[in-house]
DNA sequence: GTGAAAGCGCTAACAG
DNA sequence: CTGTTAGCGCTTTCAC
């Protein structure tokens, strides 16, 4: 903090064992619920925190111990499926002395990395990465310095946990959805990955891997059709330009992504396409915005909110026990059908 | 930080002085830049810091100097307006060493205590404070403490700086658009306020008082029609259809946010109105979705981006200098017409 | 059950 | 221009 013109000094640990007759280790003690604690020396020194209104500071207590500060590394603040994590994490840490703060724009490895090591010089106890795109190596190194979970990302490290939501099934539950209303050109907008290790650990990879098995398995082989380019909306708005210039046009277009099916959306309202008359469309996350009635998406949902508690827990858990062998949560994600899917004209 | 097995110690100022072969002192010198170091020992200090991987701990440097960590109060993730002011926050603070952390979820003045009180006690080096609820002798106690930038609130303290879009005249520029199109029954959904403070300080009421000084100038005082809400999805819903049971419905309304404007479109849709056809919307933040071909919200933009990076520019000039007077930046608003709005049938 | 004392990694006086 | 020294506020042995 920025020491002010000699206005109030910070009350620290040795006001309050002045005021309540005690040393500062006996402060220290209470404060941390440690061991070795009569109950009149606890009431006393409560009385005197609250009476001072003490706060510990954070960064003195860095030096030994924990600050009681969390992490989260978010890819981006648009994407509202993202802030369903968060609630989830909040929720968890609510009962907790634990405070959370995140940072947003990392898309990069470069600005993951400059993120990550701001979090470790600020002595955080812990971290959630958000759908990082690190190499698995750089991963593996920081959950060695600091307890990590990582969600959306299909990782199998002994040093890290993670949590995931079944992508490949998901995408099989809505090419199902789009196949039994009829359609037989259902396809896919994938974002483009060229890096072989993340294709097998990105859930982006997973969705397309999903929607090529799903389509076999409904007999609708010849007609996969996959649009590749980015998890954006202009990734959908192009996409879906790609597709509608197609010799056969689909009927059914199901986006990896909510926000590359508002592109989509975009593209057919350009188009003079009615939706979902002319076609449908589907997306991938199921983000709040999808149940706005102006838009009705049919989406994939992926229960935002338990990814989040989940990952919450799972980080309390490896903060108290460094040893605990690493997790892989893996939840089920759900079909949630809105009015821009119909069967096909 | 998180002692693993052994592993690793950290690398500390010692270990690069002892590599460099001269004290910590210059170490810390070179490291802020600071007087007194010859061009040889700034390259020998650097060497050894490249080569060990030297990173400072913040939390060592926070008992004395500055953390170069500064905090972001935001209200909600969801709105997607506060993405666009942190864009501009963060694009001023890219160049500097100083690193973003922020906190979301804060609803009520309780909450913002609490995370305020953490960044204090985590010794950020200064605060800028989204849409804060608190009253103003809160954040005046708040501002004595650490430097502070307030967005979205029309106080004139003495203690912080503000940056503001002025909302009285962005909600006149919509009505003027609308009476323009040749509305009379322009109607207005604001965002309940009690708080007699809140009531001049905050930008709903603005928007609100805005809105009814342009309908006297345009000489609609007699049309003036407002129900009062929240600035939420369902605020908007809700609001929309106390509205549309009036025995003589707006032609037009003007919702206080993009979000509401929002529940509103949905009611509209539910009721089988048409937009702009039946009824005119319009909305005010600009938000990202409402260019969306598939909505085209008209909006009033608030250059969220510039919003943000004058209240880092502030922030940074503040920590820089305490004493420098208070500054009450007001940005201007723009409308931004797109297709919910026309001419009234 | 309680407290004295050492020290975490860094910066700021102050000598040299 | 450079290094020695004394803390910042807290936690943690380790005596008592």
């Amino acid at each position: 903090m920025h020491q002010q013109p000699a206005t109030a000094r910070r009350v620290t640990i040795v006001d309050v064992a002045r005021q309540a007759g005690v040393s500062t280790t006996a402060v220290s003690k209470v404060l941390r619920d440690a061991y070795g604690t009569s109950p009149h020396m606890r009431s006393r020194v409560r009385a005197a925190v609250d009476e001072l209104g003490y706060r510990p500071s954070a960064a003195a207590r860095a030096l030994r111990g924990r600050t009681w500060t969390l992490g989260v590394m978010l890819p981006d603040v648009r994407n509202p499926f993202f802030a369903d994590i968060l609630d989830g994490v909040g929720e968890h840490l609510d009962d907790t002395e634990y405070q959370l703060f995140m940072t947003s724009g990392c898309n990069d490895a470069t600005s993951e990395a400059r993120v990550t090591e701001a979090m470790i010089d600020r002595s955080m106890d812990g971290l959630i990465l958000i759908a990082p795109v690190s190499p698995p190596a750089h991963l593996d190194r920081l959950a060695r310095t600091v307890p990590t979970v990582v969600i959306g990302r299909h990782s199998h490290s002994p040093r890290f946990d993670t949590v995931n939501d079944d992508d490949f099934t998901g995408a099989g539950l809505m090419v199902a959805h789009l196949a039994g209303l009829g359609h037989h050109r259902i396809a896919h907008i994938e974002h483009h990955e060229t890096d072989r290790i993340r294709l097998a650990e990105m859930p982006n990879a997973l969705r397309a891997d999903g929607y090529r098995h799903a389509m076999h398995q409904h007999g609708l082989g010849e007609h996969i059709d996959i649009a590749s380019t980015t998890y954006t909306r202009d990734g959908g708005y192009h996409g879906a330009r790609i597709l509608l210039d197609r010799k056969n046009p689909p009927t059914a277009i199901f986006a990896g992504a909510d926000v590359v099916a508002l592109g989509v959306l975009d593209a057919l309202t350009e188009a003079g396409l009615s939706v979902p008359g002319d076609v449908s469309v589907a997306g991938y996350d199921n983000i709040t915005l999808a149940g706005f009635r102006a838009i009705s998406l049919t989406s994939v949902d992926q229960a935002g909110h338990r990814i989040g508690s989940t990952a919450a827990r799972l980080l309390l858990e490896r903060i108290t026990d460094h040893t605990r062998p690493a997790a892989q949560v893996k939840l089920s994600p759900t079909a949630v059908v809105r009015g821009t899917t119909g069967p096909p004209r």
